[in-house]
DNA sequence: TTGTATGCGTTATCAG
DNA sequence: CTGATAACGCATACAA
């Protein structure tokens, strides 16, 4: 069933039912014509037809690291729910931590298979920045800042930043730390540098050896926090990149004993679902992920639209959660 | 830039670069030249055209409820992996639990937008019914049974027998339940089947007036919490249906100085990250989330390709997490 | 093994 | 306002 058998059926050229399903000039019984017969069989044009004539797809690739994040679930449900509200639907590229399946997604979505692009990244790579800067289509990038893109990021450093003044409000002194691999700008260098920043202007000295990275995952947490407080242990701050990795490091010291916020004192990042229901309640700072992924997919249909917006970068607010695993 | 622009450069026909691109007969020369200019111009053949010259999109709509839940995010990396695997992509539509929106994604998805459906079923209507029984492409169903279309889904109400079995075996008698709608077959229908049908088998009587429901939130299982603890203090038993809820609950429970499991104990589903360390941990029921994508997302391959393959429904199993929310 | 010609289902151009 | 027709980029039947 094709556009030119309702034309025969509605007694009209396939033009004219063209221009019907496009709101182009028609008089008003030739409407009523083909409004009845597209009703009548269910008749919906061919979308692969149209992409190719109209070299509009109505489609918008979102690659993400690994949707079973509870930040990155977040953020696509904003990215999801404007871009659907537009007629906007979402190829989903799910990466899994893959740096060679991002650089592939990439470029998948180079030439013409979506009209957009949003990116959720974490570690960005020279290869990275090659495949992005000649896209013939627009791109957004979530949760880094970039300065060849149009970005929507969060202010990981000041937060960062606070939440090392409430560990030394509380008196902790002999801080260590569980990272991620420097690599992650926003994440591995920016929250660091918000802790030793804070640290330095306290006159706090920071002991190198006390800052571990690992994967985004509870393990590492646990099993750096173990190697913490077997080496050192005389710690009294835990600062810890994700609350993933915070809840990790608080299993291992309430298993060791070691009480917490009394002994050690603990943070995490991203006030997750787990952040308000664990033992002591952890202290942690909320991203707006959702607000993210929304403001990323507006960015992006403005790009769509007007064709040159100027660069544009948002840096999102944070709020510190404070709980109960900081001493006070 | 496109077959005919690539044919000329080679000094070939349009049909030999189109043969080179699909492994065609074509002599060795040819395919080094037309080999040449491909990757000389980094040429892709567009997708759109393919995608109407061949009928196929390589494309799968993938329907779920709301992608910030553990449990969809889980089936949704499950599915990714297998289908990427095989040369996929997923066109993702968060319905975000409207059924208007889940029905028009299915109508959408029902012509030629995509090759095949996996659908994350919830509540199924009528209306599902008399749309899903007329596609014209495959579907398969994940976490509800249907008899009408090939389906993966989980055995609740064993889960939930096993589990009821656990209050019993610890001593509760008083059974309350927080729940969710009678509609949700899978959850709200046969978990708390399993709960009746271990109660009837160990003579134990429920009272009726004890089983709530709302919606799949912590919210829920807290206000709700509250209400049968005040109406129904004497309850020894909270028979929570989610994860979500049960983690709610317990947290009333801890507000109002209640024991747990001592004075009541509790339970979810699902296996959340926060079973595992929230306090006391949650004694629960663990699904093969992922695993129910990836068999849902082969199955789909397998139908796909076969055409015909006699209508599948698989029983995936379960493991009781025995923890510390009920006592023994 | 190779090239020519045709058509997939639309939209857009152009003449009426 | 309307219809005929060309073109989008590719894959394939058919002839060579």
């Amino acid at each position: 069933m094709n556009i030119s058998d309702i034309a025969k059926m509605a007694g009209v050229s396939s033009a004219a039912v063209s221009r019907y399903l496009n709101n182009g000039y028609l008089s008003r019984d030739k409407k009523e014509a083909i409004k009845k017969v597209i009703e009548e069989t269910g008749y919906t044009p061919s979308k692969q037809a149209q992409m190719l004539r109209t070299k509009k797809t109505n489609l918008i690739g979102v690659v993400i690291p690994n949707i079973d994040s509870e930040s990155v679930a977040r953020m696509v449900a904003g990215i999801t729910s404007i871009l659907n509200a537009s007629g906007y639907e979402t190829l989903l590229a799910n990466t899994e931590n893959n740096v060679e399946k991002e650089l592939s997604y990439l470029n998948i979505f180079k030439n013409n298979r979506v009209d957009g692009i949003i990116f959720i990244a974490t570690v960005l790579t020279r290869k990275h920045k090659e495949i992005l800067k000649d896209m013939s289509i627009p791109v957004v990038m979530l949760g880094q800042k970039s300065d060849y893109l149009p970005c929507i990021y969060h202010d990981d450093y000041h937060a960062a930043y606070d939440l090392a003044e409430e560990f030394i409000k509380g008196g902790c002194r002999r801080f260590a730390a569980i990272g991620v691999t420097k690599k992650d700008i926003a994440v591995g260098t920016g929250r660091i540098q918000g802790l030793l920043d804070a640290c330095r202007d306290h006159d706090i000295e920071v002991d190198f050896s006390r800052i571990k990275t690992g994967p985004f995952s509870m393990q590492s947490g646990y099993d750096n926090a173990a190697l913490l407080m077997k080496n050192y242990p005389d710690t009294d701050a835990i600062f810890c990149l994700t609350d993933q990795i915070a809840t990790g490091a608080i299993t291992y010291l309430k298993e060791a004993g070691i009480s917490i916020p009394k002994q050690v004192s603990v943070c995490g990042f991203g006030h997750s679902r787990t952040s308000k229901v664990i033992t002591p309640a952890l202290t942690t700072v909320h991203f707006y992920y959702r607000t993210c992924g929304e403001n990323g997919a507006a960015l992006l249909l403005a790009l769509l639209q007007e064709k040159e917006v100027p660069v544009k970068s948002i840096q999102l607010n944070y709020e510190v959660i404070r709980q109960d695993s900081i001493r006070r």
